[in-house]
DNA sequence: TAGCGACATTCGATATGAAG
DNA sequence: CTTCATATCGAATGTCGCTA
């Protein structure tokens, strides 16, 4: 939003006196701006009419002088301090200084000091009076924007960054409500001005949300990355215990107090993701009663004031039996001599409550060796945007009621835009629905099932209601999976509940003994509209977990000339964690004989999504080894040895599947680039077609591969040593009957 | 360096309006 | 009429600059 006052010169207006093109300057451009400062002005003639019509109008009202010279005396105070202000090119600098004029004792100024005081209704607090005093700036400014006669560098109406920018509206509703008499104006007048300002606010948007959207872009590039945050959290661990003993030793110390405070808020707040305040409303009491469990290895600290504690109740913080020492130091008042008198665990050298505790963290940070800027908001805006890529939606829910916010507002707020590379991702998927309809197409054509068929699937009602749903990136069968890594598949796989819940049902109650013949091989299902047939084959261990296992069998036709198909898929086996879209059994003709390239295609899809579940199933083990090795479990240095080696195995696992990966999404780039406009023949097609089955293949192989490496990695770590050891049995002998059928 | 004022930013609750 | 998305609002936190 420009400095200047939208009246004295349109967009318009300055361009046509710069072409010279008078004549009819709304001819230059479609923005409609000279209807709109049409209607500012009449707003503005309006307003004008109104402190006009009540020039110092005696008030009764005690509020009026009183309000005024409230505000008269901050902002001439304000003058002394910070003068001369300087004039922005465009909108107001952060930390411009805009309220920078005397009260005339006008009608709307009047009115925006008894909004004040309505605002305050009486309170005395710190923050009633900051808050009644921020709308009355907003009302300020926005008036100075509005009326020209006022000096240009008041008329500056702020940054757009905020939506309180939309109070101007009440100062005008507080004159109507409280002394519509004495402004002689009509209720009709107000309600006019009203919906021209509210109008015209509508218009505003679109430029303010652009203005929010370069804000976000800011943010984004300076977000904390994920080194830094370790770095912090391993200088953290190091450091608090060699403060604590210097200041033991030596007594208090001003400087080591502070960084250690400054080292031990920003640990929390990484490991958390809590407000600051969380930290510096946390009681020498909330520490006393901590709950603790697991044979006192673990404590839970509640506090119980911070600001959403209204939605979110307690904030929570939990603890290892190390961090819960350090507070407890602190609790005890080991840390300086007021520090025995504070009830506040963190306090400055005086024992008060901490007012600045950013500055507490800046400390800790440069201690660290760490560069740049940092806040808790810094660090809680990097936990949002990580648990928003790399969580899957349950997940992230649960982190951000953790952080005691909701995860619409973390998307708001906190989260980083997209990245380039991301905002590519999506130019590619879209490509890449184009030429998944395409092929449909394609095969709809050449398909010559017989009516009787097409009839039969369609009386299948699920199937139809299938076809009927979109399919939704998140979902494990989309066709977007066969270029998804492990990662993003078990993201997916636990969005859309409710449609799981439709296409599957329940897992069936009856264990292996109740039907011991029929769990040996059990098939479940046999489905897919043609081409190919895929049979679920349930898998008896004699344990229970394992009725959710499945073999996938894919009986691929020969072709008429009695060789397999040119892209013949391997079975693999898997575990169905998620329910795939195939149909029940009562419910699954046999469609072998009519063949589509969708079909296998879709098959392909199924299988891969369930291998590769069932591999990051494995790998979540492994990750949890790593998240204790991080976290300082103590682990003894051989057992941290084998948890690094397990985790080197596991990343080289999930690197060949990325190659694989890779390969596939190249052949689909090629032919996605063919359909862009790339004139390639007919033969680099089919090539890149057999690339894209090769690339299939091997990312099959390569995710079975990489569920035996990381069972075997699972096994090495010691914590989780039992359930390590059966997932390597099952992994193995999933491995052995995977590569038995390859090698057919 | 604590404390304060000012302002930016955050964030849940509620109102409102469009779409199905 | 219901559902969903968005706007609005009040209240809170975070940060900066200044002063005693």
């Amino acid at each position: 939003m420009p400095s200047t006052p939208m009246s004295s010169q349109s967009s318009c207006q300055r361009y046509s006196s710069q072409t010279g093109n008078n004549s009819n300057p709304s001819s230059c451009c479609n923005c409609k701006c000279l209807e709109l400062l049409k209607r500012v002005e009449a707003l503005e003639a309006a307003l004008k009419k109104m402190s006009k019509e009540a020039p110092a109008v005696a008030r009764t009202s005690m509020s009026s002088a009183r309000t005024s010279s409230d505000i008269q005396s901050t902002t001439a105070k304000k003058r002394t301090r910070q003068e001369p202000l300087q004039k922005t090119p465009d909108s107001a600098l952060k930390g411009d200084q805009v309220l920078k004029c005397e009260m005339k004792g006008t009608l709307y100024e009047k009115a925006i000091g008894d909004l004040r005081e309505f605002k305050l209704s009486g309170r005395t607090g710190r923050k009633a009076i900051d808050n009644a005093n921020q709308v009355a700036t907003h009302c300020f400014r926005f008036c100075y924007y509005m009326i020209p006669e006022l000096p240009e560098e008041q008329g500056i109406y702020a940054n757009h960054n905020s939506e309180h920018d939309a109070k101007y509206r009440q100062p005008l509703q507080t004159c109507q409500n409280v002394f519509l008499e004495e402004s002689r104006l009509k209720v009709e007048d107000f309600d006019r001005v009203l919906y021209e300002l509210t109008r015209l606010q509508a218009e505003i948007r679109r430029d303010v949300v652009v203005r929010q959207q370069r804000v976000k872009r800011q943010k984004t590039n300076n977000q904390l990355d994920s080194e830094q945050e370790l770095s912090f959290l391993y200088a953290a661990k190091r450091r608090i215990p060699m403060l604590m003993d210097a200041i033991d030793k030596d007594g208090y110390q001003r400087d080591q107090h502070s960084t250690l405070m400054g080292y031990l808020m920003g640990y929390l707040c990484v490991i958390s993701g809590h407000r600051s305040v969380v930290l510096t409303s946390m009681t020498k009491e909330h520490v006393a009663n901590a709950d603790q469990w697991n044979d006192g290895t673990r404590f839970q600290i509640l506090v119980d004031e911070h600001k959403s504690v209204r939605t979110f109740g307690q904030a929570s913080l939990v603890l290892n039996c190390v961090e819960f020492s350090w507070l407890r130091w602190f609790h005890d008042g080991k840390c300086c001599s007021r520090g025995t008198d504070s009830t506040n665990i963190f306090h400055t050298s005086q024992g008060c409550r901490l007012t600045k505790p950013s500055n507490f963290l800046y400390l800790a940070w440069t201690d660290a060796g760490l560069k740049g800027p940092v806040s808790f908001n810094l660090i809680r805006s990097s936990v949002a945007t990580q648990a928003e890529r790399h969580l899957s939606e349950t997940e992230r829910r649960k982190v951000a009621r953790a952080m005691c916010h909701d995860p619409t507002t973390a998307e708001k707020f906190y989260v980083a835009l997209p990245t380039r590379e991301l905002a590519y991702e999506n130019r590619r998927l879209r490509m890449k629905a184009l030429m998944c309809e395409k092929r449909k197409v394609k095969a709809k054509r050449k398909s010559k099932v017989c009516d009787e068929q097409e009839a039969c699937y369609s009386l299948s009602s699920e199937s139809s209601e299938d076809r009927d749903e979109p399919v939704y990136d998140d979902e494990p069968e989309s066709s977007s999976l066969s270029s998804s890594s492990s990662e993003e598949l078990s993201i997916r796989s636990q969005r859309r509940p409710r449609l799981k819940r439709k296409l599957f049902g329940p897992v069936p109650s009856t264990s292996s003994k109740q039907k011991p013949e029929a769990d040996i091989m059990s098939t479940v299902a046999a489905a897919t509209p043609s081409k190919i047939q895929v049979t679920l084959q349930r898998v008896d261990n004699n344990n229970q977990q394992c009725l959710k296992e499945f073999s996938i069998v894919l009986n691929m036709p020969r072709e008429s000339n009695g060789r397999p198909p040119s892209r013949q898929l391997e079975a693999t086996d898997g575990v169905l964690t998620t329910p795939s879209k195939l149909r029940p059994p009562e419910a699954s003709p046999s469609y072998s004989e009519g063949e589509t390239e969708a079909a296998e295609a879709e098959a392909a899809e199924a299988a891969e999504a369930e291998a590769a579940e069932a591999a990051e199933a494995k790998a979540t083990e492994a990750e949890d080894a790593a998240i204790a090795e991080a976290e300082g479990a103590e682990a003894t240095e051989a057992e941290a040895r084998e948890a690094e080696a397990a985790e080197d195995e596991a990343a080289e696992a999930a690197q060949a599947a990325e190659a694989a990966e890779a390969k596939a999404n190249e052949a689909e780039d090629a032919e996605i680039a063919e359909a862009e406009g790339a004139e390639a023949t007919e033969a680099e097609a089919a090539e890149a077609e057999a690339a894209e089955a090769e690339a299939t293949e091997a990312d099959v192989v390569e995710t079975t591969e990489a569920e035996v490496t990381e069972a075997e990695a699972t096994e090495a770590s010691e914590a989780e040593a039992k359930e390590a050891k059966k997932a390597k049995v099952v992994g193995r002998s999933r491995g052995r009957r995977g590569r038995g059928r390859r090698g057919r």
